[in-house]
DNA sequence: CTGAAAGCGCTAACAT
DNA sequence: ATGTTAGCGCTTTCAG
């Protein structure tokens, strides 16, 4: 493979009769230069065919225009939601994207912001992994000055930029909900008390139980991780205890897969024998038989936002504010938690 | 904000009193430094807490070990999956991704892959968008001398790195099988001819119907994307014409989820009064009601080849060759698909 | 084993 | 309006 030396800036200079730094100008349109010169710099510039380095341009020019962004998975529907609203904003804003991948791994994650600082990100998003309890590589991002927000998944530290859901509100609504339809037996399969939304989601799910003086029963409440095995095993251990609730709240929608698949093998029907309602929102809810009701959290709105503080942090570096966000979810009602079924 | 100022190799080489080469050498454990002094300086820059600047280091080595990756969509269970394997193989080889995303669009694709060569990635894995017809842009990569790897979306020109999924083949097991069942009356919503897996499916189909004699009735063979609201139009375009087939085999699997929504709208069951089966898997398919079968597309290992193609191509550029990888498909039956349900 | 010199391609500051 | 100088932080010769 023959590989054609690109051309530079100095390339066009000799061709041009100028020097590097008259090209330089030109081609990012600075005042200093003729309009007249700017054109013809242009087109002889697009003729040989010229793209700028970026390394080059960066190393000198201090600022990379790219964005590093850590999220703990990549084929699910929240996030692939959310990266998909963050590339249309950084689009826009002439951004790239640098995408790392923790695979809820605290180490990968760690790796993964070192090596967005060593490439010299402009600033970095992040939802932390289901395990991350050591925060100090945060401190550590803080230190060298590079803008930080945490979305949805948030570490418990002061002084930071956080945009997220509102956890506790949205699980409340939805509890809130179920036990005014009649619900009394209810079980929440949780996420971590170490992670924002497992123990936010928790908080809202005993705000309503408390509102409405039902006692929450030890054996229903579980803690695990955010996937589908979790729910599975949750609920199958429930049904060998005999122990099954009338409803079951989860903190993620992959989780009340887990339950929709058990459930279907021990031949159990949702919603008349065991009824669900899931924190976060899927399109292909829609399609379960009977289709998932969830509290639904706007992940445009959540992208968005921590762009808008990201860019706003980047920019104003020296006026640097920890901005706390929190955007409001909505119920959404569908073929479950609808209407009570008396066990 | 304060911004630490990071510290760099002259500044470990002042404080050790060695010249900057032999820190660089040493951090980078070249034979030349003796192992005592790798260790000295190691520990030193440990504890002055360097970090190499990678902008830097990759302009000056001239690669930057950085990988671009551009696929149509993200949040799509299928591409989901191949860039979360795509990272797993670029992790342990030390890459990092460079993520960007078409949405589907020639004009974004495009700059994608422009603003990657800028930032000097060391070579492309790309799967291009539904609407890419003008290839010249893949003629300026191979220019440069960028190595690039063409995955399951590809275009139709010669001499390129290819992976991909034996589509044709795939689609023929459906069809065979489906017939075999006793179906005759199947319709095809296809994807755009121009792209190789709307036409390749196509053929399958039509080798299928070919070898058991049946004609293609044209009405029930759609053109079209690779999203929902193709399937729900295309199937209520036949519905309102009273011309619904027995089987309807879709081109990808948001395409069937748009028929599910479709039927169940006009109160059809799948897979009594229509049934159905897709190109492409997702695990989600399995919570459909009926579970949807499917022709299985192996995500890990289409990831899997084309990065091990393009690390080959990296690392051997003057001995570059262009493989054309295909790898085989087999048939997932779950609740559709699975006996003849006559109309 | 160690280091001095040169350069990767670009830009900012300061002339002219 | 254009150019000179210097430097971003690192690595690759090549000489000692």
């Amino acid at each position: 493979m023959v590989r054609e030396k690109p051309v530079t800036l100095s390339d066009i200079a000799t061709r041009l009769n100028y020097s590097t730094v008259t090209i330089s100008k030109a081609l990012r349109d600075h005042p200093d230069i003729a309009p007249k010169t700017i054109k013809l710099i242009r087109s002889i510039a697009n003729e040989m065919g010229y793209t700028p380095n970026l390394m080059a341009r960066n190393l000198s020019a201090r600022r990379s225009n790219t964005i590093g962004v850590v999220v703990p998975k990549i084929a699910h529907f929240f996030f692939g939601s959310i990266i998909e609203s963050i590339y249309d904003v950084a689009f826009k804003h002439n951004y790239e994207i640098i995408l790392t991948v923790s695979q809820e791994n605290a180490e990968r994650e760690r790796k993964h912001i070192q090596t967005l600082m060593a490439m010299k990100v402009d600033g970095i998003i992040i939802s932390i992994s289901q395990e991350t309890k050591d925060y100090e590589i945060f401190e550590t991002v803080r230190k060298r000055g590079v803008p930080l927000v945490f979305m949805d998944r948030i570490p418990k530290i002061k002084n930071i930029c956080t945009v997220r859901v509102n956890d506790r509100e949205g699980a409340f609504k939805a509890i809130d909900h179920a036990i005014n339809l009649g619900y009394k037996k209810i079980a929440h399969f949780a996420g971590y008390n170490e992670i924002n939304i497992g123990k936010e989601r928790y908080q809202g799910f005993a705000d309503a139980m408390k509102k409405h003086n039902i006692p929450i029963n030890k054996s229903w409440v579980f803690r695990g991780g955010f996937g589908e095995s979790y729910g599975y095993d949750s609920f199958m251990k429930l049904y060998k205890e005999n122990n099954l609730p009338d409803l079951i709240f989860t903190v993620t929608y992959p989780v009340a897969l887990g339950v929709y698949m058990a459930a279907r093998e021990v031949n159990l029907r949702i919603p008349e024998d065991i009824d669900i309602i899931c924190f976060g929102n899927a399109k292909v809810q829609n399609f379960l038989s009977p289709p998932l009701s969830c509290v639904n959290q706007p992940t445009e709105q959540l992208a968005a936002k921590s762009m808008e503080i990201l860019l706003e942090n980047i920019n104003n570096m020296d006026e640097f504010e920890c901005k706390e966000m929190s955007i409001s979810t909505d119920l959404i009602l569908r073929g479950t938690c609808i209407k009570f079924n008396k066990s």
